[in-house]
DNA sequence: TACTGCCATGCCTTTTGGGCATGATAGAGT
DNA sequence: ACTCTATCATGCCCAAAAGGCATGGCAGTA
């Protein structure tokens, strides 16, 4: 049995005459009935009655042909789905992501790329920069928009910048800072910091080593924090001020005040990571294309 | 596209080599190669990544490999229920009964039919003899049990006489006629009789006539039920006697009396009927076949 | 380096689907 | 009643396509 039989005996059961099928079909009418009969003759089981004035369904033939009728509609859905996927307008799409640093650019990308491909399921996943690094080398990451990651952690991993920026000082709105316009580097260097956790985020670790190191002080590493809303009350509380990028601002509210640092040519930037080896589905390309698009500054 | 690429893939997606592939399959390896890649070329996806050691799934082959297995499974299961069909061993059975004289035959009937042929969805229907005959013309109805009908229902009906039963008369416990061992015909007809409705049940006035055409009476009807169970509540409540076949003990409890009817010949049958022109499915045949053996009175 | 296992390619054979002409049949129209 | 016409089946032939065999290219392995 081939789907030619099938799809043969679907014409025939909805025209309910040779000729016709056969011309609908666009073979002669000697064919088409040598197939059906080929088919009968497969499944051993008449499905159709011919008398002179066309051909009527059996009730097997009328069962044969619903499941006829669904099963080549699943073919057709079938291969749909794989050219789509193909097109990168199909599948699960797992997209890593830092929280902070995406609060931007993320949700307009979302929604472009979901009108581009609307049966493509992206699944986010908001996690540390170890859990994104780990997630990528394991596959069950795709793709992850991230800050830079260290030297170490990037062994297979591909970094792509997406965006640059100067780098803030976070504080409460009690903290001497917050008087002054800016905070100059060395000033900073004096203060109580509060930072993430060298555990999970071993790049904010190095960063301030490099950054501090122009200046050649060691600052105080006040506490670490395992997630950014910890560390905005512990900023909040007066534990310390944050480093912090300009985008910082749209998440602290009117908790913290942030002013621009100084001093020190030092950026941070965001970027799309991916394995090295890892395959990039279409999909994954797509939204990689809108993220850059979206990233380009206005 | 046809069902052979499917299988040839299907295999091929297994192996994970084309050459087991091919063995498998019983076709010469070259052959099976140039069937996927006709397959890969139609869809116009890759799905099968080549390497001298084998093949893998691409994404999109894992996607299809996935449909490939449903879609010939559900072809399988296609093919084998019209099979099942064809032998009676699928499908739907409507089947109406006149539920009194039925109360024998019909349980065993069904137990039997179940364990014959378990795939068939057999659907009850408890009817009149006029719902039934309907039924059987409408095609509602493959097949009525049922009380012998009328010659003017009999038009375009099909009957067969499965059980022949004397003729009884139920009272309740406190009628004169509940003292006497058996009620000769005669005494019955100068008796009020509890009777079924002229409408529902045609075949019962037609049967009072010709029974007390012998004894040249015309009985006095009480009253016409439209149901076995007003009609026990009836009789029980005094109103008047029934007429009965034996088996209609088996419904009457202890509510009624049942008498032998003496002075008559006269019988009753049950039977299957089915439209002459109605096609009886295999399963309908096969349920004819049970109910036949098991109507043999041992 | 030779070897082995794998898949692809080229060429030929076999199978089979399909076209054309024609036959058989039964209802419709005259 | 007879022809006409529409319908499906059959016989025969051809062409397309599936399949087989031999072989080539490639990469990891002994």
């Amino acid at each position: 049995m081939e789907l030619r039989h099938l799809r043969y005996f679907l014409a025939v059961g909805e025209a309910s005459n040779f000729t016709k099928a056969a011309a609908r079909l666009r073979v002669a009418q000697p064919a088409l009935s040598r197939q059906i009969q080929d088919l009968e003759e497969e499944i051993g089981v008449s499905l159709l009655r011919r008398s002179s004035r066309g051909v009527t369904l059996t009730a097997e033939g009328k069962l044969f042909l619903e499941q006829v009728r669904e099963l080549l509609k699943h073919a057709d859905v079938s291969v749909e789905k794989v050219r789509a996927l193909a097109r990168g307008q199909y599948g699960e799409l797992h997209v890593g992501y830092a929280a902070v640093p995406t609060t931007v650019i993320l949700p307009p990308t979302l929604a472009a790329f979901q009108t581009v491909a609307p049966d493509v399921k992206v699944v986010l996943h908001d996690f540390s920069s170890d859990e994104l690094i780990s997630g990528l080398r394991n596959g069950n990451l795709e793709l992850a928009i991230m800050v830079e990651p260290t030297a170490e952690q990037t062994a297979g991993i591909e970094f792509e910048v997406l965006q640059t920026s100067p780098l803030g000082v976070a504080m409460s709105a009690t903290h001497p800072f917050a008087r002054l316009k800016s905070i100059p580097l060395k000033k900073l260097a004096a203060e109580p910091i509060v930072g993430l956790s060298r555990k999970d985020y071993p790049e904010f670790q190095r960063f301030i080593d490099r950054l501090f190191a122009s200046v050649d002080v060691k600052p105080e590493i006040a506490v670490e924090c395992d997630s950014m809303s910890s560390l905005i009350t512990e900023v909040e509380a007066g534990r310390g001020v944050s480093l912090a990028a300009p985008i910082f601002k749209l998440v602290i509210g009117k908790r913290l005040v942030y002013r621009p640092l100084t001093g020190t040519t030092a950026t941070v930037s965001v970027g799309i990571a991916r394995a090295t080896k890892g395959e990039v589905t279409p999909a994954g390309e797509r939204f990689c294309e809108i993220l850059r698009r979206k990233s380009v500054p206005k």
